[in-house]
DNA sequence: TTGTACGCGTTATCAT
DNA sequence: ATGATAACGCGTACAA
């Protein structure tokens, strides 16, 4: 009995890694280039054949291979995101938006984590390697370097940047600048007069252009209200919890210390809230503290700030990536720029009479 | 003068898409078959003539093409990783661990976010898609129903769970009744008889295992301290500093309210504190609050843990998987638990003398 | 030690 | 509307 399919079946042995377009094409009747045709909801294909070779694939549960079609086609359904950090709220909220939006449209995120700048980078990102396994890009404000930034330029492949600036690419972010003066500026309308800012160094930072206008910003707002930062109570932070509480040991032990505190992101201010606990210094009764992000536990301190949209920002990073993955010819370079908006918590009031006066 | 070119390089259009291993076999002056043996380092290749095909490479910049290689050999350098949340720290940490250990592997790291139980999932899992993209895949803590898990089963690919039980597979986790038992015996010991614990719905849940797992742990501990937690004192959340707040307020409006309480993650109990505080009940003072996790944020809270190491977990769980990828024969199942250990912090204290009497 | 030639599974071009 | 067939770029028997 066994003996049978010895005869019947030669060499097929089996094959475990699923149907192929050709078992489609056989077991439907008709030639590959219509399977193809058909499944891919190409024209030129009859209505009942369509319905045929849609119903022979389906029990064979056939998928095409990824690696043959994109072998022939240059198209691979796959966007890289590039970041600098995967545990920090911000990247993994903005990675979230693009996901869900990218995998409706069918393409799938692969994920490059390049770490901080002077880390062991080169190996992560590689052009060739990119190109040919990508149709797009997403960079999260990730801070490159100059032959970085070069490398994705050579990329011919669509490019969409958020919270960062590549010449020619795509971008959405929000007014730092103007977040940035909200913030200071709901310090200022308090009453504070000598107020600490604790920012990201321009110089060492992943997050150069960011460090950079979130101080504009604070500038802007301490010479609209004729105040001064003085040198010694602006510090930078490293954009961490830990960092926010270093720094704000520094401004507190300062002679003279403020009476406020602006944090260039939640998680530094939130730090801050820590130290001054620590230090047995009450919030906002003797100190202010606001921040820049609206970061998800941020309310847990009840923590004033100025909120941005990350989902949306992440959202809106991926529609603009599709739009130019649906292959439309180069319209000019866009720009989105979304809304941000002031977050009054319990962590900001109006100074003491005393520390005012001072 | 221009004319030449027309005639030397009849069709060669310029190929943006970079060298092939044609190009190099050509340049070098050697065969395709000596730059793919020379390349991927196998013998058989003179080493004069591996020089030479190296540096030819180098300087054509020459990357395979991905596709075109795992075509023919069928391996693709890439794992997947499902995960059902990307915005939470665990699932986020976890991945930080592995994509850094498995990138330098040479593995690329393929992102499913497969969100909760009863959404869109349908489309996200696709058994022969992911056998044809994947060379591997990393379950972290996702809760899959049956149809899933078959579908994974019959995958015929190395997969390493983190923090859910999947037969067959490799497994890396902490020991949930462990860590639950030490969270409630450290309230136990402290003196307080009157505890609420709020938990994961095994029903509903993303986390089943790890609901079901965590109460056994407090099952286990308030059995040896002879206390029992009523019914009403256990409750369910959400696994989110919102549902622990309302789980909180659940537990706090009862007629006798816990003099301590303890939730399934970190999240809830920081919801814990922020619902205390709301109430002007004073931590550790009017109540103690303990969490499992050590989240990152943990501290800003001074709450009291039982930490996890989730890097660790992400590192060993990435190295069970390359173990898998690098082709050796199927050995018995692996099963890694990593300690866990109490970080006892100001959120929790012995009850008030009051409290402890009624 | 090296080269030749075939096949991986698909898409695309052409002919019918 | 459909079919035959030539690439796509690489890995690898097998021949030399």
């Amino acid at each position: 009995m066994g003996s049978r399919d010895e005869v019947t079946a030669p060499t097929r042995r089996p094959r475990r890694s699923g149907a192929t377009i050709h078992d489609v094409a056989d077991a439907a009747g008709v030639s590959t280039a219509t399977v193809s045709r058909a499944l891919r909801g190409l024209d030129r294909v009859s209505p009942q054949t369509r319905a045929r070779v849609l119903e022979v694939a389906r029990t064979l549960s056939y998928v095409p291979s990824p690696s043959a079609a994109s072998l022939k086609s240059g198209k691979t359904s796959v966007v890289g995101v590039i970041v600098p950090f995967l545990t920090r709220w911000f990247f993994t909220t903005l990675i979230d938006g693009a996901e869900s939006c990218l995998r409706q449209s069918g393409y799938h995120l692969l994920l490059f984590n390049i770490g901080s700048r002077g880390k062991a980078r080169p190996q992560v990102l590689d052009q060739q390697l990119l190109a040919k396994r990508l149709d797009g890009l997403l960079v999260l404000s990730a801070d490159l370097d100059p032959p970085e930034v070069a490398m994705l330029r050579d990329l011919e492949l669509p490019v969409v940047t958020v919270g960062l600036d590549l010449r020619g690419c795509d971008r959405v972010g929000i007014d730092d600048v103007a977040a940035a003066d909200t913030a200071m500026s709901h310090l200022l309308t308090l009453g504070h007069r000598r107020v600490g800012y604790i920012g990201g160094n321009p110089d060492h930072d992943v997050h150069m252009a960011t460090a950079v206008d979130r101080w504009e910003g604070v500038r802007r707002a301490v010479q609209r209200y004729d105040v001064r930062v003085p040198r010694d109570h602006h510090v930078y932070g490293d954009w961490t919890v830990r960092g926010g509480m270093a720094a704000a040991g520094r401004l507190l032990d300062r002679t003279a210390p403020p009476t406020a505190i602006m944090a260039a992101s939640d998680e530094m201010a939130i730090g801050v809230i820590c130290e001054a606990r620590r230090r047995g210094i009450r919030v906002p009764e003797q100190l202010s503290v606001v921040g820049i992000d609206d970061h998800e536990l941020s309310f847990t301190h009840d923590l004033t700030t100025v909120r941005q949209d990350v989902p949306e920002l992440g959202r809106t990073a991926a529609g603009l990536l599709l739009s130019g993955l649906s292959g439309q010819e180069r319209r000019r370079r866009r720009q989105v720029v979304l809304p941000t908006e002031l977050v009054v918590r319990g962590s900001t009031a109006a100074p003491h009479r005393r520390a005012r006066s001072a």
